[in-house]
DNA sequence: CTGAAAGCGCTAACAA
DNA sequence: TTGTTAGCGCTTTCAG
């Protein structure tokens, strides 16, 4: 075993509780006890054990995030992002991935459960009563869901879909279609209602499809009903399986956007450097995953306390190569 | 709190050693007691501490896995698949992201330290001392680095490069420039070597720069010196590198393949998707991420063990658009 | 097979 | 300002 606060107590010539102190709640101690002990800590290389600290305190100083997917594209700038802003506020951060599985989703919340003092769910899978009723033991923050009771970050993504309508439409599109991600996703129904609702208005027709894989291959088999509707302005679930789309449809001679024009969501990296570079809907993932942080923090300083804080972030529409007018009608 | 093994031993009228035993040595204790105990437990929803039974076992079913940067898409299929690999073998992981900082790595290892049985550096940025001195601590495997007596788990990147070299030669090309990563990047090294041999070899020349910055924006900005240099074969350090350089270069109205020929390392989704699509040295990250796990488990499993195991892992290239004969000389 | 007791590393009243 | 004394939740001898 390591150096633990009994050695450094005996280097020091002092009492344990002295050696606690000068680590907790350094002012307690005299100036010169609390540099011999600094010393002697130093000398022996002693860095207190968080779990040991985490049993009396009942404070980990560690986070859980939990997301369905890392190696999806759009995970990496959040998980980063929530990472290093924890950091600077003290927090360690438990990075998990449910493998888009709710039951692991579960899992993985009871088994962190003890190890952190909040989580962030990330799109989650699970049904937002099982989540409010995981929430009695700890606290949460959703990123990308409405939970009642739940603080959350939201992304705007429904006035995202609506603007995507309305550029194809004004781009002369009559016959859209919509991708519709996994089920169980938020994103996805806030996708479809404002779509809806922006089709109507803009005097377009809408037809949606899913739950759809949210990956590549999703998106190539989603290519064939694109087809089969004869949709030329497609919105998908998001940029992967945007792309996908592209393949599938450039995979039976239809050309994006000459005939066909594909909107993605979330500007990944995929999205920027795929050709046509992808015309997408901005997430501000970044910001979630600070703001998540930010909440959870406050969740936890405060127990019980005003809960529910809902943090809105805009999203918005990146045009680039993969929209254009629609071929001239027959 | 939630609730105790003492709650379940009152609950089951049994003494709490009892209730441990029937957790953590089921054998050791009669049927009919276990089955009482068991479903105290479950009516209470009882659910053992790690975080205190690490205290008792100096055992906390943790791992680390610290990378440089999550966002750059190598790490996370590597991540994602040491993270289930791990979970199956009853562990959880924590990821930690150190920002291409060898200081953070170094803070992130000892913040760490005590609360997993064993970390996973990938890729690290510590010089190969500082890592051996660590280690004394803790259980290490390290991924894409070789430390004398060290498990790890190393990308044959160098054949990889080699046969990169050799496809540019056969092709045609006589001037290959290698753009190299991030200083202490041990794979930028092997690179480095084996393609300065391979070039040797193939009778070709073979300019080499860096650092550069593991990034579209590194890549940009070494197109400029393979332009200087009149280079028509490049080798970057990753995907990522190679789309930047490949942008940078049709800034200067240079095409690729037409003109010059690039080639990346990762297999990434990113270069799977840019147009042209990348021909790269496609690196085993899954297996990576397994391999790693596996090894850091047996390390744990015999401490002072018969150390240093070393995977090699097989890389390969895959072809694709990026590369082609050069133009004729004039 | 089960209970009693000590202790993992640390913090937190309470005294002194 | 510092030492004493109890634990936090759990495991692990050692008895019985």
């Amino acid at each position: 075993m390591a150096v633990t606060i009994r050695d450094v107590a005996r280097a020091a010539g002092v009492h344990v509780s002295t050696v606690s102190r000068t680590f907790s709640a350094p002012n307690l101690v005299k100036v010169d006890t609390r540099e011999r002990v600094l010393a002697a800590a130093a000398e022996l290389g002693y860095r207190p054990n968080q779990a040991a600290r985490a049993l009396t305190t009942g404070v980990t100083h560690n986070l859980g995030l939990i997301v369905a997917d890392i190696a999806n594209p759009f995970f990496p700038p959040l998980i980063k992002s929530a990472q290093s802003y924890a950091r600077v506020r003290g927090y360690q951060v438990f990075v998990a991935d449910t493998d888009e599985d709710p039951r692991a989703e579960e899992e993985l919340i009871s088994i962190l459960a003890k190890q952190v003092d909040g989580v962030v769910l990330v799109s989650p899978r699970l049904s937002n009563a099982a989540i409010a009723g995981l929430s009695a033991d700890l606290p949460f923050v959703v990123v990308n869901r409405n939970v009642k009771g739940l603080p959350a970050v939201l992304m705007d993504i429904g006035s995202g879909a609506a603007t995507a309508v309305e550029h194809l439409a004004g781009l002369g599109h009559r016959r859209l279609m919509l991708l519709g991600g996994p089920r169980g996703s938020w994103t996805s129904e806030q996708m479809r209602r404002s779509a809806a609702a922006a089709a109507e208005r803009s005097g377009v027709s809408l037809e949606i499809t899913g739950p759809n894989a949210p990956t590549e291959r999703g998106g190539r088999l989603a290519a064939a009903a694109v087809l089969e509707a004869g949709a030329t302005g497609v919105i998908a679930y998001n940029d992967l399986m945007a792309i996908g789309t592209i393949e599938g449809l450039s995979g039976s001679g239809v050309e994006v956007p000459r005939e066909v024009s594909v909107v993605g969501v979330d500007d990944t990296v995929a999205g920027r450097v795929a050709r046509p570079k992808l015309t997408t809907i901005a997430m501000p993932t970044q910001e979630a995953g600070r703001s998540a942080v930010d909440l959870l923090l406050h969740a936890i300083d405060m127990p019980g306390g005003r809960g529910a804080a809902k943090t809105t972030l805009e999203t918005s529409l990146v045009v680039r190569e993969s929209t254009a007018p629609p071929p001239p009608l027959k």
